[in-house]
DNA sequence: CATGAATGAGCCTTCATTCAT
DNA sequence: AATGAATGAAGGCTCATTCAT
């Protein structure tokens, strides 16, 4: 599945036939079509992966000590990372969930899941809503997808003040102070 | 062409096969190609319609007077009311800029515009960045489009609350108190 | 219609649609219509006029006096140089015959023209029959063509051997001496 | 493909639409596009497959014994009968040769090897220069050609004399006398 | 006579998916 | 479980041709 992963990555999900998909992976076409119902079902398996991925390290991130600065620098810097490196995946995604209902509903869930552990989080300050935090992760995903496609190089800025928003941002929102 | 960004509107870029898009514009499928060299660049031109209405629709909203709060929820009301009504041409937009260079490059054109257009609006306080500017406007779309397409109530959440929170952003950021 | 022809001449008949080509001669689509009832009368008029070029080429050829080796030669440069000229077009042609009824119709009638034409010319040595007329000009077309398109060069032979050998064979079967 | 090949002497190349010829040959239309990359590499092989039997049966007729002149009358029946029966294939190359590039590689190709297997032919009298085989190579195709396209006929001459001709050029230029 | 605008039929190709083995 | 081979449905686009003016 890293391969298909990776396919996707490369190609995109309408730019990947599933004959080709499967052959990367090592099989047959007829051979995926048991493992998975769909061409969509890969896509979006490859997809849960790296939501998980993304999670586990933020949790690994927070884990590890520091002022709060320096969380929220370490974790957005690590999701960017991780929006780059999977930047193809991410925009598939985003075109999938824009057209496809099937693969709307399974990002939502994956959203609703993301959104219990941002709440689960510490709270910086007085208590967050949960209002606060959905507008905390769109405006992550919509920035960190930005930077990661070069959105801002094309608009004529550099990334760097726009990081810097965004990690005082988390800083202000998500975490307590631990001096 | 209004004719197109509705078919667009209703049954999604991939969903609409050149032939009926046609027909439901009134014409023969030949007739479209020579207006358009290809069903990419109609859609686009729906897409171009759109963001021109919704500027003159912001500008209208800036000339009529008010307080900041109220100005500042005219607008947010307003773009969140077209995001609605177009929500099946964005969703489109979203995948094929995803999906296609030539999408991705034209739909950056419209945003450098837009954002040169935010530029020369009255500023609230301290002079406004462009990384400012920046991080509204992702912003102000992510979430539109999230409330256009019913991703808070999925989430079991109220719109009222996020757009509040909207409209005080821009107020703060964007327009200039005119007691 | 000269236009046409060097339409024709350049992207060949396939390859030029028809209203590139009216409008290549100054005309609209329509317009066309009202002059030639098809695409394929307008490409057999273009032809026409080339076959009548030629043959009156070689009848000023014949005029003008000098020696049988001369004679032959001269006919054999002027044909070649015309079928250089036009080698989209004549590969046009062939298209076209080697597909369409009409199209070989067509060019049958000018080829039994050519015939009389030929039987016409002086003979050299022994009356020449029908057959052997049509042997020569079927091995003049097919090497003119070979020529002009560029044939013998892709074989790795030079032009110059195969040239000298058709006007021997001109020479031979065509004139006779006028010493 | 013996289907493939049927179906465009039949209907020519432009007449066989690429799903129809892969019903003809039994099968649905994609699965030709998984053997070949496309509808001309299809007719491409068709049209090998056509010169290989030609050249297969024209060193049969060789190895067969017997005086030059009925070796020479062999080959050229031979070869003759072959060109009626895929008349309409050899029309199509044609007609393909004049238009597609590609083919014309391919068809150049094709010519290559036959010059060098008509180089490797004994000769009679004197050595051939490949001058020599060119022509011969040239008048042949053209002259079979015409003769089962019923070109002869329609100018009101009889096949008869026109194939002797050939059959005394092929003897003369081909072939040792082997009494 | 000239034309701008329109047209419908049709073609090549692709793709996700499945059966028989 | 694995697969080679096959598939039907569909889609974007082109082209010669024609009305209404």
């Amino acid at each position: 599945m890293g391969a298909a992963a990776e396919v996707f990555n490369r190609a995109g999900y309408r730019g990947t036939d599933s004959n080709r998909l499967a052959r990367a992976a090592g099989y047959a076409p007829a051979t995926f079509y048991k493992h998975f119902p769909d061409k969509r079902a890969i896509f979006l398996a490859a997809y849960e992966a790296w939501v998980d991925t993304e999670w586990t390290a933020i949790e690994q991130a927070l884990r590890a000590g520091g002022s709060r600065a320096e969380l929220a620098a370490r974790i957005v810097d690590m999701v960017l990372a991780l929006h780059r490196r999977w930047r193809g995946l991410r925009a598939s995604l985003r075109a999938l969930v824009a057209e496809d209902t099937v693969a709307r509903a399974f990002y939502r869930r994956q959203r609703r899941h993301q959104l219990r552990l941002l709440a689960a989080l510490p709270s910086a300050g007085r208590r967050r809503s949960r209002a606060d935090d959905v507008l905390l992760l769109f405006t992550m995903e919509r920035v960190c997808d930005a930077v990661a496609d070069g959105e801002l190089r094309e608009l004529g800025l550099d990334d760097g003040p726009v990081v810097a928003r965004l990690r005082r941002l988390v800083g202000a929102r998500l975490l307590r102070d631990r001096d």
